[in-house]
RNA sequence: CGCGGGGUAGAGCAGCUGGUAGCUCGUCGGGCUCAUAACCCGGAGGUCGUUGGUUCAAAUCCUUCCCCCGCAACCA
């Protein structure tokens, strides 16, 4: 029965913030993998999960007053979070692996030892710096000014003992997988990973962290915690049981396994993960797809440029199917894809609205107002079927062979060539003439079933990107379960010749273009306009004394080669020396502008290096984030105001 | 010379194992009236970023330069 076993994951994601639409792409396509697999009679284990150790959720949540686990907790479990977010968006994960689950820690840390045990895993001495007061570690490119960045004070050579991973052992096993045969996809990464990583030698790699506590202890040696590399890869084989008795699919789903991975990590997942796997002795999985980013207008969605798109608004606004299938539809998989407004709608009306909705609007409309809903069961055909029937019975096959290769936008385009020769085919027979006459009757019973036969198995390979809407069409067209299967869908006829059917209600309503986009913008701008934000704890005046502020004149000012961000100050700060700092404005300030202006500089901040140049303080600014972009303005005063003047 | 991706009709993209350009949207015109102002047909619109070369023939191969994006760096 079954054909098989199929692994399929999505990455862990990192719960430091609110997941975004490219979360929700990666995660929706894999799913629409996982149906079709599942669709297509494999025995499909589906797994996603969260990533909850490391350094910056110990430092997040202590910012919040809360312990890392509760601050994971929210974000993971808590009212509009992932959990919440892949129910909404109708993801058919089988499995959910948390890192800070009991087993994936237990597993970890004996796979941990099985690697140490076997040689690959060695203790080794990190090379850094270090800041006693801090008790933290730094290396070289992390100083600022050969200081702690933290704290200002000096540092001083230190070892830090960290265990590292043979990595460099396997580089060549690693080279020859991603040389051969379709382990990396699309091909195009291969080159990227052998020219910059595998190519220049692979370093041993840091695998334990003394630096921080929030993450998997190393339970052989106290006060190590399993870095990143083997907590979180790993988890794709300890959510099977490898090494736990949670579990007991290891066997079943190892190695047919398929990552699904965006292109920034594609690198982990392709060198590091099966070096790792090499170690364990184990086979590496089937594949890695590395898919594409969303972009908005050509550049990266960041919070910075307050550009980020909040999936819960539009699936809301618009419906989970219509959301999960624009984003499925428009953009190819491997390659990034530009994120609209204005793309959302055009494709929601285009190919759900007009094409496929009209569709069997009318299509179930027609066989209601003709024959009460129930068709009879003479039939007369004709030469202008046999194109028709041509496609329906061989769409399943060039949908099969686009699906396999994760084409899923080509796979969906076929289905929709379908739909398109559909409506072009009631054209062609006018069934509305023909109902003129009551001797055509058996002709337009055929028509009419023809229509319904094409978007029968138009809608069974849609299953897997919009499942619930296909659900209710197929409920209104009259296929019971044997007319929903795979097999069925390969070929034309299997509903009953006196099918009944059922006009709904509209599947896709059409959107008015120009309104929802306004609509839209409303809504989002809404979204992220924050309260304005708490005032901080209390300082004493001492310490507001000890920031000395004063009244700086521009002498000149100009930018920073190669630098988009920084420009370079040249201030009178009345001491007769000019001064140089350095200020990341250039996005809102041109340096000409500047030049002669009176501002505000603090000017005891350690000297940092930035881009080369040092800066001896920095310039005040009032900065707040508004519509989820940064609105920055220079404190510029009235030019009578001499240079020089301490701010108190 | 840090690494990589890309520059093709108004927009978004395909074509890139070489043979005088395709798709979707938009636009213009026509048809139809079963349907969610939907559907079907047709037209207009591109010297395929730039320079030089290979070839009978280049968007497609090699070369020069320009521009955009990402990584990196950096933004207190």
């Amino acid at each position: 029965m079954s054909k098989g076993s199929f692994y399929i994951t999505t990455p862990i994601y990192y719960p430091s913030d609110k997941l975004h639409i490219g979360h929700t792409y990666c995660t929706v396509a894999t799913d629409s993998l996982a149906r079709y697999k599942r669709l297509s009679g494999y025995d499909v284990m589906f797994l996603t999960g969260t990533d909850e150790h490391g350094q910056k959720i110990e430092k997040k949540a202590q910012e919040a007053g809360v312990t890392p686990k509760e601050f994971v907790d929210r974000i993971v479990e808590g009212q509009g979070g992932i959990l919440d977010l892949w129910k909404l968006m109708n993801i058919s994960n089988d499995r959910f692996i948390r890192t800070t689950d009991d087993y994936h820690v237990k597993s970890i840390q004996r796979i941990f030892r099985k690697m140490y045990d076997n040689g690959d895993i060695y203790k080794g001495k990190y090379v850094g710096k270090y800041c006693t007061p801090c008790e933290s570690f730094w290396t070289e490119s992390q100083l600022i000014d050969g200081k702690c960045p933290d704290c200002g004070r000096p540092v001083e050579d230190a070892e830090e003992e960290a265990y590292f991973f043979k990595l460099s052992k396997y580089a060549k096993p690693v080279q020859e997988l991603l040389e051969t045969g379709t382990f990396l996809e699309p091909a195009s990464r291969v080159n990227e990973m052998i020219n910059n990583f595998i190519k220049p030698g692979l370093e041993d790699l840091c695998v334990s962290r003394t630096s921080f506590t929030w993450g998997i202890p190393v339970d052989f040696d106290p006060g190590h915690v399993v870095y990143v590399w083997v907590d979180a890869l790993s988890n794709y084989i300890t959510a099977l049981g490898y090494l736990n008795d949670k579990y007991d699919d290891f066997d079943n789903f190892w190695p047919v396994a398929h990552h699904i991975v965006g292109k920034e990590i594609v690198r982990f997942h392709s060198i590091i993960w099966p070096a790792m796997l090499m170690s364990l002795g184990l086979p590496v999985p089937q594949k890695v797809y590395g898919h594409g980013w969303l972009v908005i207008d050509g550049g990266k969605m960041s919070k910075s440029k307050g550009n980020v798109v909040d999936p819960y608004v539009l699936a809301e606004r618009f419906g989970v199917d219509a959301l999960r299938f624009f984003l499925l539809r428009t953009f190819p998989f491997g390659s990034d894809g530009n994120f609209s407004n204005e793309l959302l709608i055009n494709t929601i009306n285009t190919d759900l609205a007009n094409n496929l909705g009209n569709l069997v609007s009318r299509t179930t409309a027609m066989t209601e107002k003709y024959f009460g809903g129930t068709l009879p069961e003479d039939r007369e055909e004709s030469e202008a079927d046999s194109e028709l029937i041509e496609m329906i019975n061989s769409v399943r096959g060039r949908y099969e062979k686009q699906m396999d290769a994760f084409q899923i936008h080509l796979g969906i385009d076929e289905v929709f060539k379908l739909l398109q020769r559909a409506n072009k085919y009631i054209d062609e027979t006018t069934p509305w003439i023909l109902a003129r006459d009551e001797s055509n009757k058996a002709r337009l019973a055929t028509v009419l079933y023809n229509l319904l036969e094409a978007i029968r198995v138009s809608l069974i390979l849609l299953t897997p990107v919009i499942p619930d809407s296909c659900a209710k069409a197929l409920d209104q067209i009259g296929a019971d379960a044997d007319c929903r299967t795979w097999e069925s869908a390969g070929k034309f006829g299997a509903l009953p010749l006196n099918v009944s059917v059922r006009k709904g209600e509209t599947l896709f309503p059409r959107l008015d273009t120009e309104k929802e986009i306004a609509e839209l913008e409303k809504l989002q701008h809404k979204k992220s306009v924050p309260a304005s934000e708490p005032v901080l704890p209390d300082v004493t005046i001492d310490e507001f004394a000890r920031c000395d502020m004063r009244t700086v004149k521009v002498l000149s000012c100009e930018a920073v080669p190669k630098s988009e961000k920084l420009l370079k100050f040249s201030l009178d700060d009345g001491s007769g020396t000019p001064r140089q700092i350095l200020s990341g404005i250039h996005k809102f300030y041109e340096p000409e502008s500047l030049v002669g202006k009176t501002l505000v500089a603090i000017l005891n901040l350690p000297t940092r290096k930035m881009m080369g140049y040092d800066s001896n303080g920095m310039l005040i600014s009032a900065v707040k984030e508004e519509d989820g972009k940064e609105q920055l303005h220079l404190l510029i005063l009235d030019d009578t105001v001499p240079a020089g003047m301490r701010l108190c």
